[in-house]
DNA sequence: AAGATGCCCCAAAACGTTTGCGCGGGAACC
DNA sequence: GGTTCCCGCGCAAACGTTTTGGGGCATCTT
């Protein structure tokens, strides 16, 4: 419908279950081209075009001809070539610090889906923050012709978004940054998820708090501690400098984060928040090396909410983001924009949302072992 | 080097850090094409193929010029063009299960790393195990004319690879499925690698064992078990079929299984061996919920080693898969048969490792803790 | 019966590349 | 001084599509 009838008529030749696309095959090395099927079913190439694309009325007795042949030879067009008319290739790229990272394999799980329901299709980079990598990734890209580009990357590079920016080509979709002029950004509400937080560990009676803060750059991680801080704020506390410990937001530096924090610390934080659930598993880990129980001797609260969170010991408290959900508003923003119905550029901000479990005790004097606690 | 000087020269135009793709581009809407680049250096269009392909030799004040207006104007050849003439596109296609399981999305992590290495890029299809879906997105692959394809799907459908077969435009590699003829398959060696868990259990004495299983149609998890079982004989042992649970590979059928089991085991098994490390972290937490201490009460042995191995509680012994290496080596071999290097079509199995840590116990009636255990 | 009107269909151009062929001119050879 | 050769380069075809502009032919109108 609209102004898209030729995905129609696609969709009406995949139709059915059964495997056209190796039907007719056997003898030939290469696929067969439109000239074939126009040979196949005695026409031109202009009335197989039409007849694929339903973009002209053909008479049903050439159609009938026609479609047996592109069943029988199993045919389908070349984008390739429908690109170089100036049509787009459906095909949109993602640059992704590391789809390993949980929360960013769901991310991406969001926008293929996406991109799936769509008509899309996905060319997916992994970069490692490796900048010269970046680069040769987004060369071949160009190449390829992708209509368009969605950036999931973990450090802020104002400069690499204003290169990204001269590409007047392609579109552009940033996920999990900075607000930027001129580029649609989707993110959670990092406030208010570290807002949620302050106030959870508030309410339960904590008062001394440390952090697991993310890198420096991470434009992310930085709000849910602003946030955080200003809830405190609010609630008449103050959050202490010495307690916030840096990671990259991985499970192995929440493991050290806190393992510093311990030996530094001469009597821990009553409640740590963690920037993300990979550093507070991590953290699980360090403390119970040391001895400590969680929630008895330390409370711990996290952020995502990743599927491991339920089944970690104990099972963490945590600020859920609508992961899949960020992948598929970026996915559908893009496409959007490819798609040149006018969308409006402002930042997508949704809202995250507590989950208790179990790694938040009920306060500092309290503990879930009778004998123990009053730490 | 070799047949591949194009590559070569279009890697010397990406060179160096400034990002050519955005110099000069302000005013356009369209990338620049060939013609823009002739016109500017003021030669054919010839020339300029030559030069930035490095086909032909060109005087050298001639290429002096050429190079600058391709530097100027940020071309970048269009691929779509060029694989019209026949040359492959550089693309590969993947149909995954999912991207979100763990050691699924290292495995993917590989094939896209040893693609790009070799100047590949990757489209990346969820399939769901959905049949239809699959078919769907391989028909959108083929129209995007795709060089190859690289299949990981759990289940293990026949009748999908037949097809697959059909379609002799495209190479196929398989990846964690059965031995097929005509498609190269890269595993691990699961026989051996059921065999190290069932030879590390006997020796610590356990005898009684349970097996946490994967589905019916799955082809490797099915191998594990042959090779674990057999192992078992070897030793002089029999493996219970009333103590094998079936799941599917995921967090929560792990937990379900090991919950039927407690319900329906009067006494459980000294230990067990589960089919990946996701059903025995499920597991885990269905053990702790009943009030098993792990290893103390009962032993626990994954496979995969995914990195939540190293710490969960406790931290999980496993049989650790080569994984990011079972992708390297699909994109590699897969790559290679795209560019008529003739190999060899079998199948490579990568030999797994044991990795020790904490959920096996050394022994059943050993315990961890003083005064508890002779369970 | 002649002209007008639809209905079907085809030819050809265009998209951005690569590449075989060939052309002009200067240098080397006899 | 004429022939041969080589060097440096351009022309144009081809790849698989879409799309514009007609053209042939039957049917309807008068």
């Amino acid at each position: 419908m609209g102004s898209r009838p030729k995905s129609e008529a696609g969709g009406a030749v995949r139709r059915g279950p059964t495997a056209h696309y190796a039907k007719g095959m056997e003898a030939r090395a290469q696929l067969p081209t439109i000239k074939d099927v126009a040979r196949a079913a005695g026409v031109s190439v202009t009335t197989v075009s039409h007849v694929f694309n339903g973009t002209r009325p053909v008479a049903a007795e050439t159609q009938a001809r026609v479609k047996a042949a592109i069943d029988e030879l199993g045919y389908y067009p070349s984008i390739l070539a429908r690109a170089l008319k100036g049509e787009r290739t459906g095909t949109i790229g993602m640059l992704a610090t590391s789809s390993t990272n949980p929360f960013f394999a769901e991310v991406i799980s969001g926008v293929e889906e996406r991109c799936f329901e769509l008509g899309y299709s996905l060319i997916l980079c992994n970069t490692r923050e490796d900048r010269q990598r970046m680069n040769a990734q987004l060369a071949t890209m160009l190449q390829k012709r992708i209509d368009g580009l969605i950036v999931m990357t973990t450090n802020y590079d104002p400069s690499f978004f204003q290169d990204l920016r001269g590409l007047r080509g392609i579109h552009l979709v940033a996920i999990d940054t900075e607000d930027l002029d001129q580029v649609i950004v989707v993110n959670d509400d990092s406030e208010m998820g570290g807002a949620l937080a302050a106030n959870f560990l508030v309410e339960r009676g904590f008062r001394r708090l440390g952090v697991l803060a993310g890198p420096h750059q991470h434009p992310r991680a930085n709000r849910r501690l602003k946030g955080f801080a200003e809830a405190l704020k609010q609630a008449g506390l103050a959050l202490e400098e010495s307690l916030i410990y840096r990671t990259d937001l991985t499970l192995g530096s929440g493991d050290a984060a806190m393992q510093r924090l311990l030996a530094q610390q001469k009597v821990p934080p009553e409640a740590i928040f963690c920037m993300n659930d990979l550093t507070a598993i991590g953290a699980m880990h360090a403390a119970r090396q040391a001895g400590l129980e969680i929630p008895g001797d330390l409370s711990l609260i996290g952020y995502d909410d990743i599927e491991m969170a339920s089944y970690c010991q104990p099972q963490l408290t945590t600020i859920r983001q609508p992961t899949m959900e960020i992948g598929r508003t970026a996915a559908q923003r893009l496409i959007a924009l490819v798609q040149g119905e006018e969308e409006t550029s402002e930042a997508v901000a949704l809202p995250p949302q507590l989950v208790e479990r179990q790694s938040v005790g009920h306060g500092p004097a309290w503990s879930d072992k009778p004998g123990k606690g009053e730490a």
